[in-house]
RNA sequence: GGUCCCAUGGUCAAGCGGUUAAGACGUAGCCCUCUCACGGCUGAAUCAGGGGUUCGAGUCCCCUUGGGAUCACCA
């Protein structure tokens, strides 16, 4: 068979050669050991937890090396992609300040020299390297129905698994060079695949960075390379452009594993060097029943990356997290260097885990709270109302109106060496602090000591006194004294049956009475930003 | 069904032939204390099971079990 006559049939248009792409995408010019990764998502949705956990993966790296990370869009599939969905990643990678080294805004601008970074764009580049394996008789035309759907897929497949078929030599590989002409005469499309030299026996060695040397059976698939339509699969696409564009390590999930051999056989059959491959494990969740299945955007809301902006998390913090995920030696770094920026970590390709992590919403909160402790008050200020802007408009006149005061409750127990840790989002702010903003809707009394809770506040109105810390406790003392109840802590434990309570209890009553609540931060704290004039008031609620 | 991946407390995990099996989150208790939080201290809790190899196995090998991935003109 002609095969460059066959490849001059199928592809008579192409607008250039393989030789006159590669003169377009030059080898970067890398330092010693720099790494060019990439994250390559197909713009179906928003974006998920598990790719920005790849996308962690991929920016330490390249980062840690002096090396590149840049953003490809593989928006091949015409059928799922959703408008607007490359540009959320975007906006989600600049959230977190992961704004790649090369991207492209579609219609805006292109940052970077190895575009086109959709892959839609970059059509003419496969068909090149299509007729390139046609004319060397690597690849072939085929004209067969599709599969296409799952449902399809799924026939097909049960009727494989029935009769334990593992044929998968494609039946339009034996066509003469007249039968494609007649095809094409008719109208007919078609698909470009490889004329795959495995037979799908024999195990070859392949290698990932995490797991080391895996021995897999080699591909024996003639796969497609070229859809009819001719956008290119994923596995060529990863080939062509993960080449041309000089990418240097290749992360992705661990559910490519299985179609890793195919990839290899594809880039022998075009001539090109293998990346390092990093097989990340997938992101779990525990279910009801004990067992962990991938987190998942249907189900678990963490999955979408847009809870944690709705919610309030810090960028930061989701990132510190995950890389503590990604990398077992970060936790004891972090300890070490509490006040280092995250990039100075030196984050390696070997310390990734092999296990399934489960996502624990609950270590993250802990890192949160760890993070949002160290702001200023002032800095609190700024992000909250961020948050506030974007995700809950009813707050933002207030906060604006009444910066001060907001500061002032955003500072308490603050700005110390030991500071409170108790918001860790800032959508719980205005929950957390509600005795500030607005007097209690109910107390946390019980109704036993109702009287007991009213004999103390009618008798502070008397003892009130916010001129000084210790000489407001002295009243309270004092009028603790004269109602009845132990002023010594250790006399009361002797013997409580003496007393009416301690002092702590007495603050207990003043404490709920303020605040609702009968835990709160400093009393005094809180009385003084409130102000006499609205403690009295509250009080006078009450009695 | 074929192929592959994974397996240390509730969760994240250190460990890479000899350890009293780290640490963190969570949890229980104590201390500090006007409560809560913070902080400090202490505790409970782990090598999935079975065979080998070895003087010695969480660590190496095999099997079993369990969990997961994949087998599209989807990525």
């Amino acid at each position: 068979m002609d095969y460059k006559k066959l490849s001059e049939l199928l592809f008579p248009n192409n607008k250039f050669t393989v030789e006159e792409i590669e003169k377009k995408y030059p080898k970067r010019k890398l330092k010693n050991c720099a790494e060019v990764t990439r994250f390559a998502p197909s713009p179906t949705g928003f974006m998920h937890i598990g790719g920005f956990f790849q996308c962690v993966i991929d920016r330490n790296i390249a980062k840690r090396s002096g090396g590149v990370f840049y953003l490809r869009i593989e928006d091949t599939d015409k059928k799922r992609e959703l408008i607007g969905a490359s540009t959320i990643i975007l906006e989600t990678l600049k959230r977190y300040g992961y704004l790649p080294d090369e991207y492209e805004e579609k219609g805006v601008k292109v940052v970077g020299n190895y575009g086109p970074y959709f892959q839609s764009e970059r059509e003419e580049i496969y068909k090149a390297y299509a007729k390139k394996l046609v004319a060397e008789g690597k690849a072939f035309p085929c004209f067969c129905r599709k599969t296409e759907g799952l449902n399809d897929v799924k026939e097909k497949r049960e009727k494989m698994f029935s009769l334990g078929i593992t044929e998968d030599k494609d039946v339009c590989r034996n066509l003469t060079i007249e039968q494609i002409e007649e095809y094409l005469k008719d109208g007919k499309t078609f698909a470009i695949k490889l004329k795959s030299k495995g037979n799908g026996q024999n195990k070859i060695k392949v290698h990932d960075v995490l797991k080391g040397e895996l021995e897999i059976q080699e591909n024996g698939e003639d796969a497609v390379l070229l859809k009819s339509d001719f956008m290119p699969t994923y596995a060529f696409a990863h080939a062509v452009d993960d080449f041309l564009m000089g990418t240097t390590t290749v992360v992705r999930g661990e559910e490519w594993i299985p179609s890793y051999p195919l990839h290899i056989e594809i880039h022998e059959a075009l001539g090109f060097p293998l990346p390092k491959y990093i097989h990340t494990p997938l992101i779990n969740k525990i279910r009801e029943n004990g067992g962990k299945t991938k987190i998942s955007k249907r189900i678990d809301a963490e999955a979408d990356m847009r809870f944690f902006a709705r919610e309030g998390y810090e960028p930061e913090a989701l990132i510190e997290y995950l890389t503590n995920l990604a990398n077992s030696k970060f936790e004891g770094w972090r300890k070490e260097n509490p006040d280092k920026s995250i990039d100075e970590f030196p984050f390696d390709g070997f310390n990734i885990t092999a296990n399934r992590p489960v996502f624990d919403i609950l270590k993250l909160n802990d890192i949160s709270k760890d993070i949002i402790s160290k702001y200023t008050a002032e800095a609190c200020y700024q992000k909250l109302l961020a948050w506030a802007e974007e995700f809950s408009e009813e707050n933002v006149d207030y906060l604006k109106k009444d910066k001060e005061y907001v500061v002032k409750v955003l500072n308490i127990d603050r700005e110390k060496p030991k500071p409170r840790k108790d918001v860790y989002k800032w959508s719980m702010v205005f929950d957390t602090f509600d005795y500030m903003f607005s007097a209690p809707k109910k107390y946390q009394i019980d109704e036993i000591e109702r009287r007991k809770f009213e004999e103390v506040l009618r008798a502070y109105k008397k003892y009130l006194d916010l001129s000084d810390k210790t000489v407001w406790f002295d009243k309270i003392k004092e009028m603790a004294g004269v109602l009845g109840y132990a002023t010594d802590n250790k006399l009361y434990k002797q013997n409580p049956n003496a007393y009416k309570g301690n002092v702590a209890k007495v603050c207990e009553f003043i404490r709920v009475a303020i605040t609702g609540h009968k835990d709160s931060p400093d009393l005094y704290e809180i009385m003084t930003i409130l102000g006499e004039d609205k403690v009295r008031e509250r009080i006078s609620l009450i009695v």
